[in-house]
DNA sequence: AAAAAACCTGACCAGATGGTCAGTTTCAGC
DNA sequence: GCTGAAACTGACCATCTGGTCAGGTTTTTT
């Protein structure tokens, strides 16, 4: 990954030190969470430092400027992004691929919505620091598992769709219960989002992206409009 | 609108000079571009400033601080967001009604990228700003809004959906264009979205939800899984 | 045309912030 | 337990940025 060339840390196998192992996992989360929270300019060393519970000096000392520690976030997060795509193979059932696909988004952005906003925040503004990542491995990614998708409907197992649009259908959908999680916790009337409200959720987005390729969904009956009223009113 | 009391500008109405009126327009407007792109920490009132072509001393006699900047750019947003639902009403018909509406929303999105992304980067960092108008007009509006949904679905007219959280699919699938438009350019190898991919996008995203309501969508043609597997390609 | 109001701006300032550094403490290998 | 390396940190600094202000110019009103 070009991206944590710079850094020069955070490579998993690199013996560079116990200690340092250990307290980079908690700066690197200290730093998630408060870039999810201000975005990059917003956010500050002293704060970042303070949240990782380390003067300011210690986290300059780990990381060398904002940008690096910055890179680093955003490393890890790209790592997390790229290993979900799997489920979509071209001999797999097409419900339970997207159905293993979309979950996987839904819980990512359940589990990681500081990770998520991070991105989110990332590419509105340009995706200035990951935009080689998202033109090379990201793009091929897509392109990939969009055959398959292509495949599936020349086959007839599925409706035609945009393939690739579909994708940037699911990200967002899914996306949104992260990034956008305050705009949905105020429309709902709550102030955070629980267990049973992410199962609604995830629920909706399989339904939404389920019918969207023909396909019928477990937990409504058809995919088409099955009580044909009396009074069709045409 | 409670967000512009503070500002106390930006009223249209209000006659407070003619010069101020046509100043403040190239001001907001270069506030937008780099409000968008820097959010509001990063941007700075020195780049706002020239961009508008003004001292910032000058900036800073039409708004008395940034924040009041940054709330009548968001004033102005929110203007745009809410005239948009007017389509969905009970009687309409459920396919044309929705149809007008994602058609406006990534009209928006495709014009006013931008203000599409203001607002997404404020609601990204906890909508501090804006909390108020989300849980109060945006959320009586969907309310609203769904209940005609919800009245569909019962007369059998499109299938059941979560009215809300379709809301909320449709609201990323489109602003994704907007927000998410340097990641959306980087996965389809352009630098930027033609009118032709717009088109595109929006036939796709007008399929996706149709579909999701069992609606048949005017691009393909039946809702459901209709040429079986040996059949010709068409 | 004079007075008042609105508009405009260069120069300046105080606070915040990223980053440096010299000196100290802790750890690992012998 | 000795030694060199790694880890750590308080104090400090250069720069950037939002905001002020005094004084000037243009427009409007009387």
């Amino acid at each position: 990954m070009s991206i944590q060339a710079d850094t020069g840390v955070d490579d998993g196998a690199r013996l560079k030190g116990r200690i340092r192992q250990r307290q980079e996992g908690a700066m690197l989360k200290a730093a998630e969470k408060v870039f999810a929270r201000a975005g990059f300019q917003g956010a500050t060393m002293a704060e970042i430092a303070d949240v990782a519970g380390v003067p300011k000096a210690t986290l300059l000392y780990y990381f060398a400027s904002k940008e690096a520690l910055y890179r680093a976030v955003l490393a890890n997060i790209l790592a997390l992004w790229l290993a979900e795509t799997e489920s979509i193979t071209a001999d797999a059932d097409p419900a339970t691929a997207l159905s293993a696909y979309v979950r996987a988004k839904m819980r990512l952005s359940a589990r990681r919505p500081d990770a998520s906003r991070v991105f989110a925040n990332e590419i509105v503004h340009g995706a200035t620091h990951i935009g080689e990542y998202l033109r090379t491995e990201l793009r091929s990614t897509v392109e990939k598992r969009a055959a398959v998708i292509d495949q599936w409907a020349a086959e007839g197992r599925i409706l035609p769709v945009d393939a690739t649009h579909l994708f940037f259908t699911i990200w967002a959908a899914t996306q949104t219960y992260a990034d956008f999680d305050s705009q949905v916790c105020a429309v709902l009337g709550k102030t955070r989002l629980s267990p049973p409200d992410h199962e609604r959720a995830t629920a909706h987005v399989l339904t939404v992206v389920l019918r969207s390729c023909g396909l019928p969904c477990p937990a409504h009956g058809a995919a088409t409009i099955s009580p044909p009223p009396a009074n069709t009113t045409h």
